[in-house]
DNA sequence: TGTAATTCCTATTAAATCGATAGGATTAAT
DNA sequence: ATTAATCCTATCGATTTAATAGGAATTACA
């Protein structure tokens, strides 16, 4: 399932990319349009500038805005900074690989070769929705 | 993530379906040879019981048997009732629907109209792919 | 220059979920 | 009887999640 701080923080970027203006965009309008709780999404905005997606400014009439173009910014990238792995086992991920304590050899596990079909059907939909597709009529 | 509970069922149901006997296995051996805790093993097997997958026998030489042909079970019921819903978000899922806090109207939400895609693709692959095809070779 | 509005940052909390264990009841083979 | 297995319910500890708290820093503007 997806988190909530993922879902979220999707639709907040697709909020700004919806406003089209180059005017911030603040927390607070966001936050009552999308049902958001504020402090919450205070921390989420937070991480995606950390992450390069958004900048800021601050004080009065202060908010954030798209650093990218919308058609530039890819869904599994967004994903993997808010929600961490696309894969459903670690070793199967591409950026997070972990080894599974349970299996000596992955290459013979049943699970590994399913999740590996999942993982590669998902990273196609991921990748190729953009944010410019999110906010797209 | 995969929950280690749903890891561990799809294992053990591959490790009974690669037997190939018709003698019950016992939830020791899977235990052993998978490296899964065998107390939690216990509570796997009994999900997978009850809910129409296997078959067991009780006292001295029981054990846990396939019900129906491996061919037969598709790996989209088997993640439904050990991990269940596929979908990423409630409001996207076909067994497992529920309206989402947030949303006045999930057919205006970005984020419905990505995860739609991610379900149909993952659903895609889980039910193409059968017990037989995880323990096939 | 001061005040209001905003982001920034760290810490904390409450609830839920997950992985695992405990302890025995029941059943069947020998 | 004894042994070996499933069955069942309850519980526990650790982690994660969703959210809140409280204030510091910065900026616009009257």
């Amino acid at each position: 399932m997806l988190s909530k701080k993922t879902k979220y923080g999707l639709k907040a970027l697709t909020y700004i990319a919806k406003k089209e203006g180059d005017d911030p965009v603040q927390i607070s309008e966001i936050s009552k349009s999308e049902n958001i709780p504020q402090k919450f999404l205070e921390s989420i905005m937070l991480t995606l500038r950390k992450s390069g997606f958004l900048g800021s400014k601050k004080g009065k009439h202060g908010g954030y805005y798209l650093i990218k173009e919308p058609a530039q910014i890819k869904m599994s990238d967004v994903m993997r900074v808010l929600e961490g792995p696309i894969a459903m086992v670690p070793c199967v991920s591409l950026n997070f690989y972990e080894k599974c304590d349970d299996c000596p050899d992955e290459h013979e596990c049943s699970v590994h070769k399913l999740m590996i079909q999942v993982r590669d059907n998902t990273l196609k939909v991921l990748r190729n929705n953009t944010l410019e597709d999110l906010s797209g009529s």
